[in-house]
DNA sequence: CGAAGCGTTGAGTGCTTTCAATAGTTGTGG
DNA sequence: CCACAACTATTGAAAGCACTCAACGCTTCG
């Protein structure tokens, strides 16, 4: 997803990843890196901020279809994603698959792993790219130095926990095309908030990860891009997309069948 | 579903909760309480107890129907289920609801919301249960204290996380036989963790939260039990669940129909 | 250039839902 | 205490959405 069509007229945001990185080689801190906000770093203090620098090993690079961890593997770092995409995927018993999420650059992987020594996950790079490593005994170390750093970290795991409901209600209420357009307006979304375009995108993910995502087979998935295309609502050629009409994608994901409407009361009583 | 049948032979654990309490009355603390391995203190010392024992404000009754909180409300406190049983659901924008889980004494909730200062799930109960309510900076205060305790939390909201993803693996997967079938296995089996009957229990959520939880329609599930039934796999009348077949029901989760087999390499590929 | 994998499209099937009607349960007020 | 109302649960029949099966075009890579 991060190969995301860096839209002509981008914000500064853009450059930080790469430029200024570049020019002052010496040594990356968090401070000049353009994601740090989406990050670790949340309401830090400068002195706060050059413990956090000491602590992480950064730019490892990860190539395509590789792990940044696996299910059972131990648990003893956190990854910030710097450029690239990740998914991240649970496998049962049986051997099937589940996509839990796909991660852009800014985002960490790896805490629900906290406290049970384990990755419950896997997380593979779905593109090349790039993280951030953070020992997590040294961050929970400087957890008890820097109590906002604790407080980010419960934050980003409530956040999960908020945004796998949100999967649920989707996968459990909705009919297909409105998990699709869902998901590409999430998409688009998270683009905007990175300073890439909202309406033209490249996905890093393939059809099957975005099926299984959505709890959808491929073919089903093939068809309503056709189909949002058929109805002018956006262009969609292999990986590269364009939306056109971003209010009718909307429209498109409150179609679901039986809405109670405002007429509350209906399932809010006990059994 | 905490009016679980009592089971003849039952464990001491189901004395605890009103015997004993209602002897020493004077007050209750976390060491005397039958369910302290379930809920919040995880290895605690003796004196760790005592702070923690301080800050909670024991046996809120709650009648069935009302809420422990709600989407929205401010965060401030946290609540561990002493009897009774509890759902929480959030609710989208249309106005449809989703139940996100069923929750038995031991169970602590409400913690999904640190750090975002509002609850983003409701909490109502199933039916009269009491809970304990832990003012969340206090808690806070004493995670400084105890590390610990701030691990159990990390602990509570890691395991939420794994099992909303292994929710959304059986909603996306399993065809509905084998999430009512997975679903009963599991109360059956948190049954039995509180030494209650593992084969016979009184069902404490209608048939319309089930559905809702399991991503069906409420006919689909009343099918379901009418044709485990038939199967002999249990006997079902109103509320009441008698499980005559164990494996049998083992035997109906794992019918998924795409099974890819132990033959990997399939989709673990980037795309 | 051929093999392998990804993506698209078509046809047919089936699982689950929706619609509808009935029975059982709970609660309230006369 | 019974009757009526409101709700919950069950069962049947029909319809529909998404899936499976299948074939083919396109892209990638050795």
């Amino acid at each position: 997803m991060a190969n995301a069509t860096p839209s002509s007229k981008s914000k500064a945001a853009r450059m930080k990843e790469d430029t200024v990185v570049d020019l002052s080689a010496i040594r990356t801190t968090c401070q000049n890196c353009g994601l740090y906000k989406l990050c670790l770093p949340m309401g830090l203090a400068e002195g706060d901020m050059d413990k956090l620098d000491k602590v992480i090993k950064r730019r490892r690079k990860i190539e395509k279809g590789e792990h940044l961890y696996r299910m059972r593997d131990t648990f003893s770092t956190v990854y910030a994603i710097r450029s690239g995409s990740v998914k991240t995927y649970t496998s049962i018993e049986n051997g099937s698959e589940q996509v839990t999420g796909f991660h852009l650059p800014g985002e960490l992987l790896g805490l629900n792993a906290v406290s049970t020594k384990f990755h419950t996950d896997s997380a593979m790079a779905l593109e090349t790219t790039s993280v951030c490593e953070v020992p997590f005994d040294r961050l929970e170390d400087l957890t008890r130095e820097i109590p906002s750093m604790q407080h980010h970290i419960l934050h980003v795991m409530s956040e999960e926990i908020q945004s796998d409901h949100c999967q649920l209600m989707m996968i459990a209420k909705m009919p297909a095309e409105a998990r699709l357009a869902r998901f590409l307006l999430s998409l688009s979304n998270h683009f905007d908030n990175r300073g890439y375009s909202s309406s033209e995108f490249n996905l890093s993910m393939s059809r099957n990860d975005i099926a299984n995502l959505l709890g959808l087979a491929v073919e089903t998935v093939s068809r309503l891009f056709s189909h949002f295309q058929d109805q002018g609502l956006l262009t969609v050629e292999r990986k590269h997309i364009v939306i056109h009409d971003m209010d009718g994608l909307m429209d498109v994901t409150t179609k679901c069948p039986s809405q109670p409407l405002p007429n509350d009361s209906s399932s809010n009583q006990a059994s």
